[in-house]
DNA sequence: ATTCCTCTTGAGACTGAGTCTCAATTTCAG
DNA sequence: CTGAAATTGAGACTCAGTCTCAAGAGGAAT
């Protein structure tokens, strides 16, 4: 299976990144955290933290909603995911381990996403943090719309829409 | 004072707008819902929903809070204010009537908010949105790191952190 | 192995923003 | 006026997330 295939071939250095990370803070690496971080990176896409609490139960690989909740922040710290604050009320976490920066295109219609990165607005947001004096950490950059293909649908059934299936 | 000045200033076609929004949907301006759109229209800058009603209340103009939050998505969706939510749990407002369009830099140790604009980036969203052919209806780009007062802070005393009274 | 100190865990209580319910009230078109 | 439909407020409720704290590791030093 394509998940445990990716668990194996990059657990070892997201284990030692989430290692090293509690280590320097006189954290320990423990099988809870490591059940939380496999969990973590077998996901897909977006996810929020019930979700994977939920999915470690299924897979008899159960850890307290306190524990998960924990976990997820010191990945966030560790840089292994990154934790959106979207919607209200509903924080989605997605691994970035091993992935490029990328920002978000959302269409209000199908919920598809489309991902994106362009250099000269990267630059452009950091030279916006100079002139500011601000130290930038993250950010969050996301253009909702109207995809191509429910473009294409509006035009011929103006109500319609081809719903799009889960968060992508 | 200005706050009245502005009020004054502004209030009739920001009334005119509501009205035109609720009455468009069979809904009816009330007295509770000028109350609020009074109190919206003189806050300054960034404010939640409950420093809102404190300041109704305060002022002898109190309104209940379920009103005070159904009265704010009408108003969003009448486009006289934005929702915002930068941090988890708790949405913060701003008054958007006759203002241009404005991004934001987030401090996360105060909660400093800085606002932003930058016709470049503007522009190179647009592009983005004509490569991808998707039709941009909004966006939303924040920025967060630690703001230039927090980072001097930081450098003499590592811990404290100049509990930035009101968000900007 | 034993000690000792610190970190970690989990169950469940708790918090706080926001929503819902519903009876009483207001609005407004007819 | 009158009546259907919208609105309100008090407070119960929801739900994500946090906190508490007693019991359970980890691990360094002896
Ligand atoms: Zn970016
Ligand atoms: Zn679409
Ligand atoms: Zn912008
Ligand atoms: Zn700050």
């Amino acid at each position: 299976m394509s998940a445990e295939r990716r668990l194996e071939g990059e657990a070892g250095s997201a284990q030692e990144r989430l290692r090293d990370h509690l280590s320097a803070r006189n954290l320990r690496l423990t099988p809870e955290r490591l059940l939380v971080l496999e969990g973590v990176l077998t996901r897909e896409g977006h996810f929020d933290a019930e979700e994977l609490l939920e999915h470690l139960r299924r897979s008899n690989k159960s850890v307290s909603r306190a524990t998960v909740y924990r976990t997820l922040d010191h990945l966030a710290e560790a840089g292994l995911v990154k934790k959106h604050h979207f919607q209200e009320g509903h924080a989605l976490f997605e691994h970035v381990h091993g992935r490029d920066h990328h920002d978000h295109m959302v269409c209000d219609r199908c919920g598809r996403v489309i991902e994106f990165v362009n250099d000269k607005i990267e630059a452009l947001q950091e030279e916006v943090c100079r002139e500011h004096d601000f130290r930038e950490l993250r950010h969050v950059h996301q253009i909702f719309g109207i995809c191509s293909a429910c473009q294409a649908v509006e035009k011929r059934a103006p109500n319609a829409s081809p719903h799009h299936s889960g968060h992508a």
